[in-house]
DNA sequence: CCAAAAGTGTTTTGTGTACACCCATGT
DNA sequence: ACATGGGTGTACACAAAACACTTTTGG
């Protein structure tokens, strides 16, 4: 009977959660200032260990939900990182998820609770281990997944105008875009609905309001359509 | 004193091999028909399990080595996957790698040590666990690097014709390629180094063998190149 | 002389990029 | 009336795609 690979090395499997948020203006990482050991009272992501009975989403998706309070978060693993001493503590190997959420829908009491703050991903502290890299790696990963898929709205409120999408996607790639360029581009994909409503906190006239049809978008990828910024 | 995480859950962590390869007409991975239970018999990747003192790449590199005889050979790291059940020995979390090797190179002795064998990627059979999903995401991934990345020539002979590299990009994306906008195509990018020397192997004429110049593509990248097929 | 693969340019089409003015409104 | 951001279309440049004939040479 053969029931166990009994002589082989076991691990500690961590999961740490690079999640991104947007206010308006600038992409933001959501980081926790550690209140234990080591590097106790620095920057780091949110992490934790992988539990016998979890996956990794499983696992990805209790820690996000630790953190913000919200359930059904978009999520996507990123990268295995395994280098020996990478947590001085004991060896441990990481598994970076990237997540995107709505800014405005975090947990005041968690953000508190756990010492979390937003940061700019330009201006973010030095983080501890090799979360700096996990870093790096969400966002050359989220660049490519924006252009490739139309996950930018779960970094937006549901109704948006299509100035907040352009400036998300210019905090995304990190460089100006062409306003009416941008604006073709988007209405070409037909996959949004523009709204009666308008938003009238940006400007005297009121910009109208859009909001991105899934059904439209996924009926249309079943015909052949891929999305491309 | 902090040395451990004593109460966390420790975890078998394995790590599973594409390897990839090109026999001038259809792309290729190396299976591995398994003499050891449990699903003695059926064909799989070849892997293993990581060891504490070894990082990811370590491992990957060694179970490559073990099965080819080769040093050195272009990989990168895929995926983690982690469903409950994957392996029905033991909880087992997988990080997949996907390998390139020139197909001439391996060692025969350990091809038939470990009954591996060369299968088309179309006509591949069924692996087990959750091996078929692996084989997916790594031949979506191989498409996407190779269109990025001049990586191909891994897959390829150090002199090789312009015929024999389209064949090799029709077997990754599986689609024809127009032969002049082909060669049109990768002429402009400037990275290859025309040979005086001919094979004369695949007809009459001849045709020129070409090496890819690392070397000029290096010293582009620095200048801004991006290399894109 | 013929079969088989190698080699070679031009035209058309589509996509990306650059660019400037009028509109609506609250104060 | 004016300041502020919202909204709109066209021309040009470049890249991708379509496309067919000549060359070489061993048998």
């Amino acid at each position: 009977m053969l029931n166990s690979y009994s002589k082989e090395d076991k691990v500690l499997l961590a999961v740490d959660c690079i999640i991104f948020g947007f206010d308006n203006e600038e992409l933001k990482i959501l980081l926790i200032k550690r209140d234990f050991k080591p590097e106790k009272g620095k920057w780091s992501l949110m992490g934790g260990f992988l539990k016998q009975n979890e996956t990794l989403d499983d696992s990805a998706n209790r820690i996000l939900h630790t953190l913000t309070g919200i359930n059904n978060i978009y999520m996507e693993q990123l990268y295995g990182f395994s280098k020996i001493d990478r947590d001085p503590v004991e060896r441990t190997i990481s598994v970076a998820y990237y997540a995107l959420i709505n800014i405005e829908e975090h947990n005041e009491e968690l953000i508190e609770k756990y010492s979390a703050r937003w940061f700019n991903v330009k201006e973010a502290p030095k983080l501890i281990f090799d979360h700096d890299q996990m870093v790096n790696h969400a966002i050359r990963r989220l660049r490519y997944r924006t252009s490739n898929k139309p996950i930018g709205f779960e970094l937006l409120p549901e109704k948006f105008t299509m100035r907040q999408l352009q400036k998300l996607y210019e905090a995304i790639l990190d460089e100006e875009l062409d306003k009416r360029n941008f604006i073709n581009k988007i209405n070409s994909l037909d996959i949004l609905v523009k709204l009666k409503e308008k938003d009238m906190t940006s400007s005297r006239k009121g910009s109208y309001l859009y909001r991105f049809d899934k059904d439209k978008y996924d009926k249309k990828v079943e015909d052949g359509f891929t999305f491309k910024i």
